[in-house]
DNA sequence: GCAGAATCGGAAATCGTTTTCCTGGAGGTT
DNA sequence: AACCTCCAGGAAAACGATTTCCGATTCTGC
């Protein structure tokens, strides 16, 4: 591998020379030896070797990244949207999956500490679990000591600068539109008990249902994922064909999860939006071609990947945390109901 | 930040000791001495730095992955495969998008190679512009000599490891298929005329129907995403309706321009599959819920991308071509079409 | 007990850059 | 002409690890 040195020496110059010429320096080198060192290098076919400079400078031009799923179209938005920027000022991008695993994303945090990377951006939604939370913030603590910057998209529990998602707010303002719809009695696909993105939208979809003096959601927990929802959509299949129950809307927290609640219904002849109504949130891009389709909460997130990393390299004391809030939009699998008989 | 020589001197050993027992040497030391620079490590929280050992050790711990668009289901299966494989190892990923910019992915080689990763990935279809081709080598070629070693997803041109998709052998098995229900008149929504991928699958079809002494497709060129799909099946419904054209199944080179095909019949009343056959290739999981469920041919996305790093990283002189074969998923989006009057 | 082998610990060189400091010469001012 | 300032260029010290030597033990076998 070529290295500055031979660059200096093919040069005739020294290496403080070569190091000005070629990488942004303060100092001003003659013309003369400018071009001589841009030719030597280019001949050479020189490459810095960044882990070199990053040790020389004390700072690199990496920043870190850590998602659940890659394959999950939620956090690919996120992602494209960080590295987006990351791109225009020229970082590169270490990404990490945790597959939901928390004790990965601990891990990760730990790997990335010791990349020195400058920033990490956390995206996705962390389980309530008090003491594995306590022990990412730990690691987090360990890495902003050494003057790392961090940046969540998701919840905002870590004190970092952090872009929150108005999940229960959007939760809350879908369940006022569906209830606007005629929409009496519904069942929500909750995901798992313990993450909080999930209990969020739950619990601003039934707070927004009893504000209206709404009976209280049936709740069905289960995996976020596609199959999750169908297996939730699948259990509530007989409530919904038995007329006792009356679910007529059905939200599932996140949009992979209405999807498998799509599937579940039509394998079992249920009509969405004839005999139930379906939402989910996310607006997944994706999936925006799915029929029926999908009445969501559109969530910007490439902008929300996007702003958190920007949050993360503009250096500012205190955390911030900037809501993002999310804008029901209704499609096709969501229709108006006529009045009910009272009880 | 705290470095080893911190350790070392709380533990108050050498420096080399400490080096020793935290990362992994041959070099056997003693217990107590190990037990106190364990000690001291972890409560001085110590992280070692990664850019000062890949410098020492003149090898890194990092690989890096070049896609097009990580929104992209087919690119996001790809890494999702490869980062399953690089964590098993104990390795961490680069990721850069391109965007379909070949300028974008010769800088990203740069990077990478600045940044000295132990290996670098090539995922998705390269342009057939040989200049734009010829750079790219260059640059792969700068990055060999330093040891580096390369593996694609795609077509192999590049002479490096690579794991190439049956894409031609798959779209003449579709073709056959399809033919196979009845189909004589076919339309292929081809991307773009420069893309390898698209290229290949084109041929692929349409070498297949001349084998079957049918006539050839009708191309339609246009853009490799989802809107590219939606245009040019637009531009197609006429033909569709028109019967003396008689097109009775459309082909799209990818799963997403078949979904944007898919909307744009929907949008004129053109129903599928009865008025009308479309089949995509890829299998995209998230899309495997559209209805009509989309035919298509199979491709092991992440199988794909995890042994393509696992090629890149068994060190072999001479370049491999893993050829992995898709197979004709047949859903709902085909049907039988009954024998046709001749001419 | 003692030679030789094995082993453990430390001093110092090394990796490829950046950057500080120093030096010598050019240019400007009285 | 003497003095001062400025500035381009180079020598050398970081940066934070690994690793090669080398010296000092301890162990082994006789």
């Amino acid at each position: 591998m070529v290295t500055l040195e031979d660059v200096a020496r093919h040069a005739g110059v020294s290496l403080a020379t070569a190091s000005r010429v070629l990488n942004g320096s303060t100092r001003q080198v003659g013309a003369s030896l400018r071009a001589k060192v841009e030719l030597a290098a280019t001949q050479l076919g020189y490459r810095p070797n960044v882990a070199a400079q990053a040790l020389a400078r004390g700072a690199g031009n990496v920043i870190g990244l850590v998602v659940h799923d890659l394959v999950d179209p939620y956090f690919a938005a996120i992602a494209d949207g960080a590295m987006r920027v990351a791109e225009s000022r020229g970082l590169v991008v270490m990404v990490g999956t945790t597959h939901r695993d928390p004790e990965r994303e601990i891990a990760y945090v730990s790997t990335l500490n010791a990349q020195r990377v400058c920033a990490v951006l956390l995206a996705g939604s962390r389980t309530a679990d008090p003491h594995v939370t306590r022990r990412l913030r730990e690691e987090l603590d360990r890495y902003r000591e050494g003057g790392g910057r961090v940046a969540c998209v998701g919840q905002d529990l870590l004190d970092a600068d952090t872009v929150v998602p108005g999940n229960a707010e959007g939760a809350a303002e879908l369940a006022r539109t569906l209830a606007g719809l005629g929409h009496r009695r519904f069942a929500v696909l909750a995901g798992p008990a313990g993450l909080v993105t999930a209990r969020d939208r739950v619990a601003g979809f039934a707070g927004a249902l009893a504000g209206l003096g709404l009976p209280a959601p049936r709740l069905v927990h289960g995996p976020f994922d596609r199959d999750g929802g169908y297996t939730a959509a699948a259990g509530l299949a007989d409530g919904i064909t038995a007329p006792d129950e009356g679910v007529t809307c059905v939200f599932a927290v996140n949009d992979v999860m209405a999807v498998g609640a799509l599937a579940a219904f039509r394998d079992r002849g249920i009509r969405v939006p004839q005999d139930v109504s379906v939402a989910g949130f996310d607006d997944i891009a994706t999936l925006r071609d799915l029929v029926p389709a999908l009445s969501t909460v559109r969530l910007p997130l490439q902008d929300m990947g996007a702003r958190a990393l920007e949050l993360a390299l503009d250096p500012v004391e205190e955390a911030r945390a900037e809501l993002v809030t999310g804008e029901v939009v209704l499609r096709e699998s969501t229709r108006r109901v006529g009045p009910q008989a009272p009880g």
